[in-house]
DNA sequence: GCAAAAGTGTTGGCAATACACCCATGC
DNA sequence: GCATGGGTGTATTGCCAACACTTTTGC
């Protein structure tokens, strides 16, 4: 083996010399699509559970900028949307679900045989994606990588049902401080699609009426010349988001409650 | 030196055998007194700067616990209210204001001599405590801890100003949504008493009428049978929070904005 | 009595809601 | 034509901000 493959299979190996020993990141990555609020979950391949996308910080490297390496590898995009949102550090985080013989399946692979006995705290990330971007990929701890529509998540490893369940909270109370629906949508959108884009991450119905007035009122959005063309019924206006006042507004925060 | 004496003294130590590399946590603790907002600040031995109250976790803590028991050390009070609100993850937070002397004559004392030497990630905490109650005590890198008003604070040591801008900022976005009044005020106060708070937080006036009326119309206060005496000009009426109303409406955030 | 602060009342405007009505398209 | 969804208008409600007025205390 020469020295530059040396390098490269140093480079794969998760261990003490690469990454920060203790400090964990999960990411939740919504997208929308088809009225549907998503996550990208990954099934891991040592219990066959489902996982949020997950990694760890190199020995130099600003947290942020190693959420949007690991959303990157998962999606293939690069500079994702992301926050983060809370640690959750409780000491049995991890231990609840990993036993040897799961340990010894892991180090069959490039891992390093003690890393994933350590106790981790994990930084939650949410991050924000147009779905139609993404290529899923798996990482090498997992068989799988696919959206999973929000309501059809079951049980999830370790404690990410609770950490999905606190991104998703800090979704709802950031939707009027974070340019959430910029993030979501494709370019170019109606607005009955951004309508169901708020009603998908509240929980609940909106009236048609007052979201359209409402909306148009903080005068962040510029009607484009067309329509969503091939469509059932009367066909809707297409608008974009107007960048400038739209950053404008979220400064303060969009006025009023949904 | 027997074993216990030397438990004792291994329970003091700073490392890696009681702590947990590379994360720490910052504390921005917050009190309420003479109409004005203080923060409890120690002034470091190492570079005679002021910083936020900060330590490590151990190796089997919950985070909170750990900012918990930091903050029963600098207070003497247990229980603070205390919240997590970011990760500061910069990779030059600590280097650009450590160099070798500074370490050195850290090390002179309980502490081990590579410790300080690590990249930290520091989760940032903030809490809220009656001012009274407090006993400020130094920890052993301090020579001092006190409170500082808001206004007055200088430049602080590492990115702790940075740290204490987001906890105030944190701070207001929240002021809706956690119990901010009922843990800076005492038992009883007034309602003049948590407007002079609600504008200290927020930087701003706020109209007298309609103050009195929009917190009275949360109906999370209790009326007592007493007035503030010996003051000048009219005495007002004593409060007290009714604390499951006051939960309750906390639980979907007081409505309106300030 | 006077100044200053606390408590209560009144009013006008604006924003959120709940509707009614018309338009366009696929079947 | 008709069902369905998109777009616009309107009326009512309720909240919020800006004031006036009264009460109480120290000096």
């Amino acid at each position: 083996m020469n020295g530059q493959d040396k390098d490269k299979r140093d480079q794969k190996m998760v261990n003490k010399e690469n990454y920060l020993a203790h400090i964990s990141l999960d990411c939740v990555l919504f997208g929308f699509h088809e009225n549907q609020l998503k996550v990208l979950l990954l099934k891991m391949k040592h219990n066959q559970q489902w996982a949020l996308a997950g990694g760890f910080v190199k020995q130099q490297e600003p947290i942020e900028e190693a959420a949007s390496r690991i959303l990157k590898e998962r999606t293939g995009i690069n500079n994702i949307f992301l926050q983060q949102f809370y640690v959750f550090s409780n000491p049995d985080r991890s231990e609840l679900h990993l036993n040897t013989d799961q340990l010894t399946s892991i180090s069959d692979s490039n891992f390093a045989e003690d890393w994933f006995r350590q106790r981790f705290i994990s930084i939650g990330f949410y991050a924000l994606v147009e779905f139609s971007q993404v290529t899923p990929t798996p990482d090498p701890l997992s068989e799988a990588c696919t959206w999973w529509d929000l309501e059809e998540i079951g049980s999830l490893m370790m404690d990410h049902n609770q950490i999905l369940l606190k991104a998703l909270e800090t979704l709802r109370m950031q939707l009027n401080h974070q340019p959430i629906g910029y993030n979501l949508l494709p370019d170019k959108f109606t607005i009955p699609e951004l309508q169901r884009l708020y009603e998908a991450i509240l929980g609940k119905k909106l009236d048609r009426r007052n979201f359209q007035r409402k909306i148009m009122a903080y005068n962040i959005l510029r009607k484009l010349d067309e329509r969503r063309s091939g469509v059932a019924h009367k066909a809707p206006d297409l608008y974009s988001f107007d960048l400038e006042k739209y950053h404008q507004a979220l400064q303060d925060g969009l006025r009023g409650g949904w």
